[in-house]
DNA sequence: CACGCCGTGCCGCGTCACGGCACGGAAGGA
DNA sequence: TCCTTCCGTGCCGTGACGCGGCACGGCGTG
């Protein structure tokens, strides 16, 4: 089915581009125009784009993409933001909603802080699970090779040695945390949520300037975060 | 291409009952189970599925539709966000941003109230334009027939006469207002952000449980969401 | 006026999607 | 234990339809 591959890689670049018209989607794509202009048609037949204000010619996703999108990980975050909201109260800081997926951990839900210097991400955003409090979160309870570990920052931690104990040290006190070691001036603790087969199904966390999180504030954070966790993986049994 | 229809229908199909099997997507969509199973492959394949939680043959979506949903509008959004905190921080209540998509506003960003009694209304949803608070700001900047007004409350306008003073009233003041016209517990207003050619391109709201507005606030509320969708507004100039 | 680029539409070729069918396995009931 | 049912998977002959080169008209530019 090497239409549909084609169809949603149009998709996917109508999306990143938009708007944007056939031809410079073909030239992007390597594709013919007239492969390029079927697939529209048939997108645009099927719902999920639309021309851009007016102009024809120009193509842009509509919120059929949201709207699928959102069903995503429903249960889930459902069973989360309660939790998550109660996080918020308790802290006034940012809280994080992660899932695990490839080499990554992808944000699905978030709550922000009320104060003015905040960390802002954007949802499907993805972070490395070497470098952010919910990927080694997650790390910790995954069994995996632990190589290809780039640096961002000056504290990422890229020796496999020096990971695996600091897994460890995850697994011992509940939750990660994580300074600065993708952005040095982010820090976090985060904390896993298992499923009934003990693998990581998500991770929840609280995020803060640098600034904000000195070592007492950082314990009573990663307290909170790890009941806060332990809470959902007891409602997913 | 009528295979890429049938494999958004699966994507789609998935996104809403996921975790799901190739058995029960064919009979639900009508289609053949060899059908289905190519598509799922394709999709597979092509990233925006994988198998769900150890069992190799349930299926569900991967954040490959958060990632390419969460580009949608984004320089709209982008400029919104800020006049949005402004307008959380200032009456401690829940911001929405919507779109007019078709007949209908959908939403695509908010930020939520402190408060234990809130509004939460999922990204994606589609309210309709006669009954809801963004729907009439837009509805208001709109030249377009006023027939089909289905009553959801005792409240919803269901005469095109009385709705077609309503938004003359809504283009007198710059906002329009909600009593309960779509749930009757929830009240809201809202003004539209316009394009350059005076089009409307989005609309913002402020939405409270009903208890929580009574006609002085309405008025602050409005006063407040009229000047936040004007300051955008003018920055899309 | 010529040129380049745009989006659109046509059409013959040949590929590949269609869908009926069979198979092996798991689950469950008699 | 055997039988039935439903599951997911894979095969294969047929023919529909997607492929992509090409031409056309429109538009802005040199």
């Amino acid at each position: 089915m090497q239409n549909v591959v084609t169809a949603l890689r149009v998709l996917e670049e109508v999306s990143a581009r938009q708007p944007v018209g056939v031809g410079e989607l073909a030239r992007e794509l390597g594709l013919p125009k007239s492969t390029v202009q079927r697939s529209l048609r048939t997108l645009h037949d099927a719902g999920w784009i639309r021309p851009a204000g007016g102009e024809v010619t120009r193509w842009q996703v509509t919120s059929k993409l949201l709207q699928v999108a959102r069903r995503t990980e429903l249960g889930l975050r459902d069973a989360a933001v309660p939790v998550m909201e109660e996080l918020r109260q308790q802290t006034g800081e940012t809280v994080h909603l992660m899932v695990p997926e490839g080499e990554a951990v992808v944000l699905i839900e978030r709550l922000e802080t009320d104060k003015p210097l905040r960390i802002v991400l954007p949802l499907g955003i993805r972070l490395p699970l070497h470098a952010s409090a919910n990927g080694k979160a997650v790390l910790a309870h995954l069994d995996r090779p632990l190589d290809e570990l780039p640096a961002y920052t000056g504290t990422t931690i890229v020796d496999g040695e020096a990971l695996r104990a600091e897994l460890a040290a995850v697994r011992a006190r509940g939750y990660a945390d994580n300074r600065g070691e993708w952005r040095s001036d982010i820090a976090a603790v985060a904390s896993a949520i298992l499923g009934a087969d003990g693998s990581p199904v998500a991770s929840i966390s609280i995020s803060t300037p640098a600034s904000r999180m000195p070592d007492d504030l950082r314990a009573a954070y990663g307290a909170l975060v790890t009941r806060a966790a332990r809470t959902l993986t007891g409602s997913l049994g």
